[in-house]
DNA sequence: CTGAAAGCGCTTACAG
DNA sequence: CTGAAAGCGCTTACAG
């Protein structure tokens, strides 16, 4: 591949020169000058290395976004909002599956390091594991002070999202639904209890439930993994002892799980239970029956972390926003039309 | 961040001494220098700048995968596959979702090349745009003179999958089984009559009614876009004019849109029509019926097609592979039991 | 407006 | 086993 030298050469300049136009910066050059390097380099069918343009700066036009699972709608939907921003801004995306393991999300990180991305969003919940947090942070504080963007989308170790959804109010809301749909025996999918964002949930179904005046039965909250196996198991574990007319997840792998396995029980949904998820993720809305759900904009939350990495490239404060939460009704919730079920 | 100079310094030693230490390139050091450039390395929290190292090797680890959209699950699958493969061999992957647009996969393209990326897989079929496949076409041939590795998963303008699946194989089994059930009128929802799989797959369909001894019929063929949009407006294409049982789908999401249009229009699947897809994406299972399909690999392509990218970075040729399909004959199809549609 | 030169952080023949 | 030096391809003060 051709180099800045061979442009010079061919253009009859210095490679100060032939730099100063192909980089396109804000420097004069004679527009007889300009047009000879251009023309040299489109001869040679020139391309920047920028390998060689990063290790000046320290710094490559690549943005990581570390999420659990590229193959989770809900963080496809993510890194789509992050690739639509960094795009047309020239920057190149990274996705880590970081399989919610410390050990993997650690060495990620230090991949991104070494290679100098100017930026690390992430958009999964942080783990509760101390020696991976420091070992992550330590990395992360050299990144920063290299001048790399370090954005959060969800509550992690050391504080809130920097752009991020309210996700208790959120979930608060879906409870005050399910109230107000004339719900008052409950249960909650929780999903892990290791994981910040599943706490913040936790903490919107207790606040629903405390504004409608019942009684938080801790009964009633299953833990298991966040996807639909969680949610398979959650029923399951349920239906023995229990006793509610509705079951709130903490997203919406959980309810979908749960609505297979309640089919396969033969439980009507929502005849005989009501059942939410949490997300919006886009399957949510071609389920059977469709799934009534809180959305969050997944999209824009990709695009704002996106834009707020910029703003911290270019010497700006980090400004933290909270992205509305919209309850989308569907299919799957409805009145108890019969007793609660024990 | 510490450099490589800084570690020589504190280990008292020189700088190639350090970088064949921490580099862990095959170069006899003795144990005592070894230790103290680790003792120095560790104390200063060293992490080598993969771009330097990158400009000399003219390469950087990293592998792109382009697909049509990672929001997509067919190609977060992939996707997936491919990092599965790519992280622990210390590559990172990107992602580039080219909309398949010719303009942004070409952009993404010159992009990598400027990056000096390892490799890319081309994830998406190719698209039947000339100038922008010139253009492309130039950039690969660059990087892969330069040693960088090239993959395809899909058939394109240049030829067939790299590793890929038998696509017309894969259909016309599914119209064998759609015939074995009964069907002798079956509709085909082709998707864009520009992309290389929707061909493959056209024609496995007119195979499949070939070996039935069944004679095509065009009117029977709707080409619309490749999603669940396409599926809907296939179904209202259909509806008026012509006269079928069952509808092969060229991909998964048509079938799911196919199936969501017929929902609305109270037409029972598989009661009154049968409905078939192609990919075998995650939700095929939990549609609702859940949707009869050819299962594809889409991890495992990843998966191979990193390996191969491996082994042509390592001097090899590349080997084609054809992996194999499977029938997922699930709810959404039937014998036909009442007389075909009008 | 143009150019010579230093330097970013590494690796790798080459010499000892 | 160890080190001095060249060089990968750029950008950017600095001088003219």
């Amino acid at each position: 591949m051709a180099s800045i030298t061979e442009v010079a050469r061919l253009a009859g300049v210095s490679i100060a020169t032939a730099s100063r136009v192909v980089s396109a910066v804000d420097y004069p050059v004679s527009a007889a000058t300009r047009a000879r390097v251009l023309d040299a380099a489109a001869a040679l069918d020139y391309v920047p290395n920028a390998l060689a343009r990063g290790l000046l700066k320290s710094q490559i036009p690549v943005v990581a976004v570390i999420v659990h699972d590229i193959t989770d709608p809900y963080f496809a939907e993510v890194v789509r909002g992050v690739e639509d921003a960094a795009s047309p801004a020239g920057y190149l995306v990274i996705t880590c599956s970081s399989e919610r393991d410390a050990e993997r999300e650690t060495s990620y990180v230090r991949l991104l390091r070494s290679m100098r991305a100017a930026s690390v969003i992430f958009a999964a919940s942080g783990l509760d594991d101390p020696e991976s947090n420091r070992e992550i942070g330590k990395h992360l504080a050299a990144m920063r002070s290299d001048g790399a963007a370090v954005v959060h989308l969800s509550p992690h170790a050391l504080g809130e999202a920097d752009v991020g959804v309210d996700n208790e109010a959120g979930m608060a809301s879906m409870i005050e639904a399910l109230v107000g749909l004339g719900h008052r025996e409950i249960a909650f999918l929780a999903g892990p209890s290791s994981l910040f964002v599943g706490r913040a949930r936790l903490a919107g179904y207790r606040r629903g439930l405390a504004e409608a005046g019942i009684t938080f039965d801790e009964r009633l909250v299953i833990h298991t993994s966040f996807d639909r196996e969680g949610g398979a198991l959650g029923v399951d574990t349920l239906l023995g002892p229990a006793r509610f007319t509705a079951i709130a997840c903490a997203n919406d792998p959980l309810a979908m799980g749960a609505l297979a396995r309640l089919a396969d029980l033969g439980i009507d949904v929502p005849g005989q239970l009501s059942v939410a998820g949490f997300d919006d993720v886009p399957v949510a809305a071609i389920t059977s029956p469709s799934l009534s759900t809180v959305r969050l904009p997944l999209r824009e939350m990709g695009r704002r972390g996106f834009a707020e990495a910029v703003r911290v490239l270019g010497g700006e404060e980090l400004v933290s926003t909270v992205l509305p939460t919209e309850l989308a009704m569907r299919d799957s919730t409805a009145p108890p039309r019969v007793a609660a079920l024990t």
